[in-house]
DNA sequence: ATATTTGCAAAGCCTTTGCAGGGGA
DNA sequence: TCCCCTGCAAAGGCTTTGCAAATAT
């Protein structure tokens, strides 16, 4: 099976279209970089790429295509504790955040590495449990 | 024992000193109210409960002052996905929060309510472990 | 007397938005 | 042709900061 990672443009682009995105080469380009990057980048790290790997592409562009592609699910937008900054995650699977400390870094963790039961009190539904692990990571 | 709920302000005036931190009128006032709320108020909330409840305080101060607190560990603040506005918690003790996607409104889940059991790959140090449950609450 | 804190306003950072021009369906 | 997308610049929301006046030690 594909990795997300090893996806062309051109199975890119079918994914938009499968998610009614329209496939403008801006769009491709983005969702194309995030999908085959596992760096969660931010906004800025995408205009960075864009700017060296792209003809053109406004700040505002990167900004509502990282939207427009979290909103119909093809990323995820992320936020973490120590910044501000919108962070943009291509992989989709079972998975959670290890957020290092001192560098700002952030790791992929595989879900199956936490397991937990949860027993909420009366009248709370639960829809989705968000994990971040903390501390430091030396490579 | 005394539940921080029912703090008197000498109280929080003490607790203040024991961190090391001078107690003005401001702060003794501003760490007393998170203390003894539940609500997770936001800055803007500490404002209007300020503007109504205290002689005068600046927006400025309000951000500074609940910064501190936090940087001395009396509070804590926390950030949550559905908004950008930081939310103040002076309740310390184990315990999680579960986000309500319809109303934003913010609850308390005891700790023990989660046992989980983490192993995470080789070369992460693990100092703390951050959890949030959404979905909805029906009152 | 000296150091700290407050208040105000300005500025900062990140993000969104309005609108005009351009490109794709 | 028509609608959507892009780019630019302006504006927006939240927070921080510089500086002078006020306050505490």
């Amino acid at each position: 099976m594909k990795s997300r990672l090893n996806l062309t443009l051109r199975e890119v682009e079918a994914l938009l279209k499968e998610h009614g995105v329209q496939a403008s080469a801006q769009r491709i380009a983005v969702c194309h970089y995030v999908l085959t990057t596992n760096t969660h980048p931010t906004v800025d790290d995408v205009k960075a790429w864009a700017d060296e790997n792209f003809p053109k592409m406004s700040l505002a562009t990167v900004y509502n295509t990282l939207n427009l592609l979290a909103g119909v699910g093809v990323i995820k937008a992320l936020k973490f504790p120590h910044s501000d900054k919108a962070h943009f995650d291509g992989d989709l699977s079972n998975h959670f955040h290890f957020l290092d400390e001192d560098t700002g870094k952030i790791y992929d963790i595989p879900g199956e590495s936490l397991k937990y039961q949860l027993d909420l009190p009366e009248g709370f539904e639960l829809s989705e449990m968000e994990f971040l692990a903390k501390g430091k990571f030396q490579g």
